[in-house]
DNA sequence: GTATAGTATGCGTAGTTATGCAACTATGCA
DNA sequence: TGCATAGTTGCATAACTACGCATACTATAC
């Protein structure tokens, strides 16, 4: 039962629908720094928000090399599946944008890797 | 974009899980004191937390005379019809016992309209 | 090893939330 | 008219949340 209220609990912030529902729509996995440019939002929240859709069990993470590459978990029980057809039925320019910032993004990949690290700058941290 | 955050705000809550369940599973519109007996939650938390799901848009509310009648709001939309089947599938011996106590009311109803108000009066507000 | 780059996190702050208690409204009945 | 009952709401409190900033961690490259 806290299962289920943590997962509605980490979908009721507005950065996190954005987050998930990029990764329903995109069917790809995403690294840090792709979700930072595309959906425009400094990189210490995005970590953040990733960390609390990992743990309510809707992201799985996956490391390479200095990257972290994040996926949508398998829907593998009937919730999941709904919940996750629900997402993607949400309208909103802001997510539709977010999709088409997503699609510049992925054209800049190298051999499907991610490589080139934030690209708006000022979303970064002290690096 | 908003409208959707407030949703899943509004389920981000073990009782209003609980309520909404109950809701999706009864089939039924159902009043306050049933909701407060079936759960077992004093009547002024079961009031506010219908306000919030009311608010969010999943419940509408009639007057009946000193009683108020919740139904499930209806699922004119994919993502409303998606979130209330996987709120269906949602597991738990809470949510069993729940709707097991609602059907023991549901048999006090006369003419099919509550008529007894809150049994268990420790739960019941300042009378 | 030392710098660099991608990612994660501790801290302080401001805003939000759920709850118990008690007061309140509103309706029906004697 | 007065009382009991179904439901709502204001207040105070305690717990939680998101954010910006700065910094820490970790792996690659030189």
């Amino acid at each position: 039962m806290n299962t289920y209220v943590d997962i509605f609990k980490s979908l009721s912030d507005a950065t996190r629908i954005r987050i998930l529902h990029l990764f329903v729509r995109a069917k790809s996995e995403l690294c840090v720094c792709e979700l930072t440019d595309s959906l425009e939002v400094p990189q210490y929240n995005i970590s953040r928000h990733l960390k609390i859709l990992k743990n309510a069990g809707l992201l799985t993470a996956q490391k390479d090399g200095r990257w972290v590459y994040f996926s949508l978990a398998r829907a593998d029980d009937p919730f999941m599946t709904y919940l996750f057809k629900a997402i993607e039925q949400i309208p909103g320019s802001t997510l539709q944008k977010d999709f088409r910032e997503w699609e510049k993004r992925l054209a800049l990949r190298s051999n499907g890797k991610c490589r080139i690290g934030i690209q708006k700058k000022h979303l970064a941290g002290t690096g």
